[in-house]
DNA sequence: CTTTAATATGTTCACGTTAACATTGCGCAA
DNA sequence: TTGCGCAATGTTAACGTGAACATATTAAAG
């Protein structure tokens, strides 16, 4: 084990005391003589001295270290959101630990893991198919440490902010988008999930006060079997009524629907305008390219970095929850326009 | 800042002293009777005591922490690399602690922020573009802190291990299999990078051998200047002697290549065997698919990973500097085939 | 030249942990 | 019984730092 530097090093080497070092080099320098700040600092560097923060830490209690439970790797937006928070907490001077489910550590450990490191903060981007997140989230809340989720709100734990997606309002811009390139027989496709429901909710809203008729609704994309979305969206799209106008819950669905307009004979614009969600990056690979809402994941990012650092540095007034929807962006490309006839 | 619970909380609500505490749960609980150790881990777990990795690294001047300079957003060969050798610090025990380069951390930043986490090791994937990644890797080890590169060697450092792909053996590789399929006529698309020359050493010693004649090689792939390539590419395939089979030091010069045999009514493989190197998501997606050589980049992280946590376990012997190249391996698809004639 | 106030520096303690050594208590042999 | 040795537990010091307080030095005012 080689011998760390430490203030008393530059203390013995400058012949004042360490504590005179300490402010001077961690702490509050003005209180010394100008003199004496130089004197310190050119032996500091000399002797190529370096803070301990793990001393600094026990003696202050501050880690200043946030966990961060993302996996960055399943999109391009999920590595947007983990880059605008790395890129926050790093700016604020805060180190992001990164945690990732190897096969080994389970959510137990994850948690240990979190504490023994003493994290100020967590920042958690919840996947929909492990539900041992809730209560990893929750048992990191008793500790009383500042949990903040993005993209997907977290189920069960109260009290924990929340930055995300305004879909309700997204779906609203969809449905306003097709109404104004003048379509009236309307469908859509999304799924029992939280936030597909509200982009659903904020569509059929504005239809509702907006179009003549209610639009043809497929509720239940199925994420695991294909054959059968294939299916129930060929259906969508024949029937008695036809529609000139699809909104998508989520991007992921276009490659789908292209399939079957295409084996329908329908040709996207002219005889069906389509609007996804989410800007992924199917959305301008396909052709033509598709009109979605985007959002801006680095922002989601960033304010989640936020709202963590300020509860992390606001001991003592409690603030009340916050739950932060950002509205997306209108990307008009190809896929929409106004009806054939 | 809210209370810990310390050994000395639980010693206190066991009635043993907290030297005991410690012993029977981070220590060696051997020590003890069974029942002391049973009625220390009750009172640990209801009090909710979790050991502070803060206070144990400056009592015993081990941090359990890793540094990680790799971007892992580049491409998926080194997110797989970052995978890996995430992977298998953790389950040593080690904590990776990732830095990227945000705009404001700079250089010296890294290092300070490095030192002052009293890093145990670092695991560099060094970026071609990048020069102060260098001055990072002299003064970290100059601290004795042990530094593995991987994929790419470090320039100037010596005595750091690396872990790589055996590019000479890979040019071999793809020299052979072309032999094999009975080309003659050859040729190759390098840049005057370590790697790529490397891979064209290979390459062109087995020809030396067993070829008829020596390929035709273009040594300067310009990054840059794609126009530039276009028409060195055509050239290259134009000319007097006109080659049946074409080695490429990367994949990425798979597009302008496809391109460019289809401009010259090349079809491939029936008029030119293209092989590449790396296994680039873009060797799958072009028609006809392309034959390439593989490197295992999780293996790569995997070893990295090891190699720094072996040095930073055995302070005492001085272990030889390390270069461990990995043989990569012959990915048979479509564009490689028998010339025509 | 004092006294006083401000400025500059030094001392002690605490943070949570482990290592090294010290003590206690117990069983067993002399 | 006495002493010995071992097992179990307790005591003290140390890691590097900052906070709180104590002291020394300087400057200003009388």
């Amino acid at each position: 084990m080689k011998k760390q530097i430490t203030i008393r090093d530059v203390a013995e080497k400058t012949g004042y005391s360490f504590q005179t070092v300490s402010r001077v080099l961690n702490g509050n320098a003005s209180l010394h003589k100008a003199a004496t700040v130089r004197k310190i600092e050119k032996a500091a560097e000399e002797l190529g001295y370096v803070q301990n923060l793990f001393a600094k830490a026990m003696q202050s209690g501050k880690t200043w270290s946030v966990g961060m439970i993302i996996d960055p790797f399943i999109d391009s937006f999920t590595k947007e959101i983990f880059r605008g928070a790395h890129d926050e907490l790093t700016a604020r001077g805060y180190l992001p630990i990164l945690l990732l489910h190897s096969k080994d550590a389970h959510d137990e450990e994850l948690v240990k893991r979190l504490a023994s490191r003493r994290v100020e903060g967590l920042i958690i981007r919840p996947y929909p198919d492990m539900d041992g997140i809730n209560r990893i989230a929750a048992e990191v809340q008793r500790q009383q440490i500042p949990v903040v989720s993005v993209d997907y709100t977290l189920a069960g734990s109260k009290n924990i902010d929340f930055v995300g997606t305004a879909d309700e309002q997204g779906g609203q811009l969809a449905a306003e988008h097709l109404l104004e390139l003048g379509h009236q027989k309307f469908a859509g496709i999304f799924a029992p999930v939280e936030s597909l429901s509200l982009r659903r909710e904020g569509f059929e809203k504005v239809l509702a006060r907006q179009a003549i008729r209610p639009p043809k609704i497929l509720n239940d994309w199925n994420f695991s079997d294909e054959a059968a979305n294939l299916v129930a969206v060929k259906e969508l799209l024949q029937g008695n009524e036809v529609p000139t106008a699809l909104f998508l819950g989520g991007d992921f669905m276009l490659p789908t629907v292209y399939r079957i307009a295409h084996e329908l004979n329908l040709s996207i614009p002219e005889d069906l305008s389509v609007i996804g969600f989410g800007d992924m990056s199917v959305a301008h690979q396909l052709v033509p390219c598709a009109t979605t809402l985007r959002q801006d994941a680095c922002q989601l990012g960033i304010q989640a970095a936020q709202l963590v650092v300020e509860r992390i540095e606001n001991t003592k007034r409690t603030i009340p929850s916050r739950q932060l929807r950002f509205e997306p962006q209108l990307i008009r490309r190809d896929s929409t326009a106004a009806p054939s006839k």
